[in-house]
DNA sequence: TGATGTGAATCAGTTCACAGCT
DNA sequence: AGCTGTGAACTGATTCACATCA
């Protein structure tokens, strides 16, 4: 059903969504394709078209409403409930993630968390406790949990993948190294600093040098 | 000049020196396009194409060398010389990206942090020392850094942005919420799981509620 | 034989440009 | 007058398919 509309266009919505949220904050009533489009960056075609595949959200010659079409987007996305979260790995970085404030106003909770080191099975994170990673599947098939979130070493990333898969789980939210292979069914998505860098570094290379390109 | 070569393929290129360290790492010294395709879950067909508009480092009916394609590649990319980077933003997420491990190996360095907090200027995590943000501009001045992470809050960020652009930083890895602004020529990326998240939601809306298709 | 490298063909995404509504 | 919504035109990316070479 959803296989008609592009997966960039999907992309950019959640962007859109952000700036609409920001534009709400300020007081902002009305915006125009316009507008929002050189706040993001985005051709107005771009917007509206995007916005075309869901319906006609704008008033030819004013512009959107800026909460209903906030809210719109929220609907199409998903955004209006909240979605369980299984963290898998508690080191640095699992820390990090724990404590990351960015996530529960936007309805996404972490509810439960897994590792293999006893010294921090049993350790506990606000309200999450750590519990032994040889239980995901237990503990997964007891609690509804929507998404999972990967933030083990590069070694043991896939078979963590895989568990998770294996419980129900189809959306993963990747920081390990590596490019895990699942099912065409389940969505996955990389948060990979290092690729971002390298992927900079190509225009950098050339651009003159160790910075200051200054007279 | 480099115009001519679509960004798309420019992003890939990391992931398949990743997947080349991977083989090499194992052992292996030759990889089709088809298994290394089959790997990244790309079409051979595309990975043959990317690599040919840098050149031709196959051999036809062998595949290539992995050694050698790995080597090609980093050089492509820059990535056979170490990038300095200047952290701004010390809070849980900076003292995270401080004290992730991933950068390092990859030739990537923080070697100054900024933040704004009395408390945390002076502190140091490692060998670096964190300065008063009031001082960036003048430490820019000195220390030839390529790349600024920004990790501080939303509301801050742009002028954060702004400032990094000034000290002559063209490459920007941006942790914050918001989409800032940057001149044409400034490469930015952002890190941002929420966004990612709420990306996948779209598809999982509908999947058939919390979790658990199980019978 | 078995793989690459690549023009040609196809497919997908973006932008244009304008009719239509407020 | 001003801005949306959208088919049509265009631009860009992917895939095909085959000549080429080891």
């Amino acid at each position: 059903m959803h296989s008609n509309i592009p997966e960039v266009v999907i992309d950019r919505l959640p962007r859109y969504a952000r700036a609409l949220a920001l534009l709400e904050g300020r007081g902002q009533q009305v915006v125009s394709s316009q507008e929002l489009g050189s706040e993001l960056g985005v051709t107005p075609a771009q917007i509206r078209k995007d916005l075309s595949y869901f319906g006609r959200f704008g008033k030819q010659g004013r512009g959107y409403n800026v909460r209903r079409l906030a809210g719109e987007l929220k609907s199409i996305l998903g955004l209006d409930r909240e979605w369980m979260m299984a963290l898998v790995g508690v080191g640095n970085l699992g820390r990090a993630i724990l404590s990351y404030r960015g996530f529960a106003p936007e309805g996404f909770r972490i509810v439960c968390a897994f590792d293999c080191d006893p010294q921090t099975i049993g350790a506990s994170f606000g309200d999450v406790c750590v519990e032994d990673v040889e239980k995901l599947r237990l503990t997964l098939r007891d609690r509804p949990v929507d998404i999972g979130i990967v933030a083990v070493p590069a070694a043991v990333a896939q078979e963590v993948v895989d568990a998770l898969v294996e419980s129900g789980i189809n959306a993963i939210l990747n920081y390990a190294p590596i490019s895990p292979h699942v099912p065409a069914d389940v969505r996955l998505r990389d948060i990979e600093p290092v690729l971002a860098l390298q992927g900079m570094m190509y225009y950098l290379k050339e651009a003159g040098g160790s910075a200051k390109t200054t007279s």
